[in-house]
DNA sequence: GTTTTACTATTCACAATTGAATAGGACGGA
DNA sequence: TCCGTCCTATTCAATTGTGAATAGTAAAAC
């Protein structure tokens, strides 16, 4: 019967899926000797050969992978599991894991987590700031904040705005260079914008502007620090209307430009809609968020 | 995440299952203490209640059984996982398991078993006689010798033979009390049957003989018993032809009844169809069962 | 050609898990 | 009422499983 350790499927699935007894180890979190005596161990429970130990690692055999479908199923099993489980907490009081794309993340959930903190005690929190998406099956997160239109099934999704983007600067900059006085008089200041994401090229392209990413003077793919460095002065660059809103030492320029929109959504697992606890912090985020969104208009 | 110990749901669903701590460690194989940590810990990791310590044993709370089916789910795949896993075994040696009824385990399977491991000494066989129904997905057996038509799904059944049954008795019993000249003067003698089975009363008062459980001096449930009883010269009963043409202190009587016929089955799960030790065994056992059911022919 | 890096295998002290034994409670039958 | 049986909870010695450390190999980087 199938009364073999069940622990030994779950190492046998990280080392298919990493390719290697250390990245599994890494992460399943455990060591290195301890996942290859599993392995051992399940192709002597099994009698079979699952891995051909090549150089540099571990690789699947034909009879390794198709057994790996079926070892898959039964992690998505496992997963289902413990979203069920966690759906199913009571009470308001635990850990609540919320996934925000990095601006989100650093620059408005702090302020606002500060405020939830205070009336619900109870509740931990732990932000993750990125800008992969994740899987919420897996739990990586229970509640995620994202600027994009959720795709993947059994979500629910609740959209909180559509946040303008607005090109800004800082006091200090202007004054010294002076503000822009259309989009191609743009090219004639200090740019700050991304470096291999070529998203804001294309759209200055599509608004008529020649631009390449040297025409960027600083460039970085961390949105945070490019904020950073327009409130420091460095230059002129794109940022979202409400944080700008928010920010005395920024002017907003060129409001008449027709730039994208970003769509903010919160979203989680149908199957942790109903824990209290969770509850609680979406229905709060979604408040909180939607005020942030609507403060620019006020201004 | 869901990286709390695999082992906590296989736990979870023998005690679900059971309903106690004790059952579920003996059906698991492991002590009440283990099993009882199991759970405690489980609960512990998912902050939940799964049970109601009862008195006299574990009930699932709403929460636990919602969890449960989920668990159950997984059990299916670990099963699949192992039943898969023994398919891909390759060469002639391991272990095979066959269920059969307990009339073919008994009298018919050991003899054939035994020219079997002379053939294939490397071969180990399980041989378990039980006139359940097995669950060959959970592996209860590789193979399965059954006298019914298979419902399961997923099986690759083959169809050896259809067993005629015929009254029967010893050389000594006849000689005793004599022979029966028809059915209804069946009931002028010892007749040995089912306790509390009734397929053949039923069968009797089909062929206008009108009877009724007291109508056998002899009653067991225990098909192997009748056939010894009938052997010890106890009186008349009903036995599968082949196995009245092997023994010739016996005399197969009122061949003319129109009695009913066992379907002979040899059923496996497919995916270890292709296992050559299971095959192999399949194979022998399928050819010498269909000369076992044929011998009769020629007698 | 040497260094760095990424990996596996093995050792060994330690920590975790296990199960035999035991105590105690509730039920059912004599 | 008492006894036997079923169950759970707890204790503690022994086993099992673990991970830090280490040695060794092969490939990639310099």
């Amino acid at each position: 019967m199938s009364d073999f350790d069940w622990n030994l499927l779950r190492s046998f699935v990280a080392v298919a899926e990493t390719g290697s007894l250390s990245a599994a180890a890494r992460k399943i979190g455990t060591s290195q000797p301890t996942i290859g005596r599993h392995i051992s161990e399940l192709e002597r429970a099994l009698g079979l050969t699952l891995f051909r130990r090549g150089l540099g690692g571990y690789e699947l055999t034909d009879t390794g992978a198709t057994l790996l479908s079926h070892a898959l199923t039964i992690r998505e099993g496992v997963d289902r599991f413990s979203l069920q489980a966690a759906g199913s907490e009571e009470g308001l009081s635990g850990t609540v894991r919320i996934s925000a794309s990095e601006v989100m993340a650093s620059l408005v959930l702090p302020q606002i987590l500060a405020r939830f903190s205070v009336e619900e005690p109870g509740i931990e929190i732990e932000l993750v700031g990125t800008n992969l998406v994740d899987n919420l099956l897996r739990r990586d997160a229970d509640i995620a904040i994202r600027m994009v239109t959720p795709s993947q099934e059994e979500l629910v999704a609740r959209k909180i705005a559509d946040t303008p983007l607005a090109m800004c600067g800082s006091q200090t900059y202007l004054a010294r260079c002076g503000a822009p006085t259309d989009q191609f008089d743009l090219l004639n200041h200090a740019l700050i914008g991304q470096d291999r994401d070529d998203v804001m090229i294309k759209g200055f392209n599509a608004l008529g502007a020649k631009v390449d990413r040297h025409s960027f003077r600083f460039r970085t793919d961390n949105q945070v620090i490019i904020w950073q460095a327009i409130i420091a002065g460095v230059g002129i660059g794109l940022a979202q209307v409400p944080l700008i809103a928010r920010e005395p030492s920024l002017q907003r320029l060129l409001p008449e430009l027709p730039l994208p929109v970003l769509p903010m959504w919160l979203t989680m697992h149908k199957d942790v809609r109903n824990s209290p606890r969770i509850r609680r912090t979406a229905d709060f985020l979604y408040a909180a968020l939607s005020d942030f969104a609507r403060s620019a208009d006020a201004t």
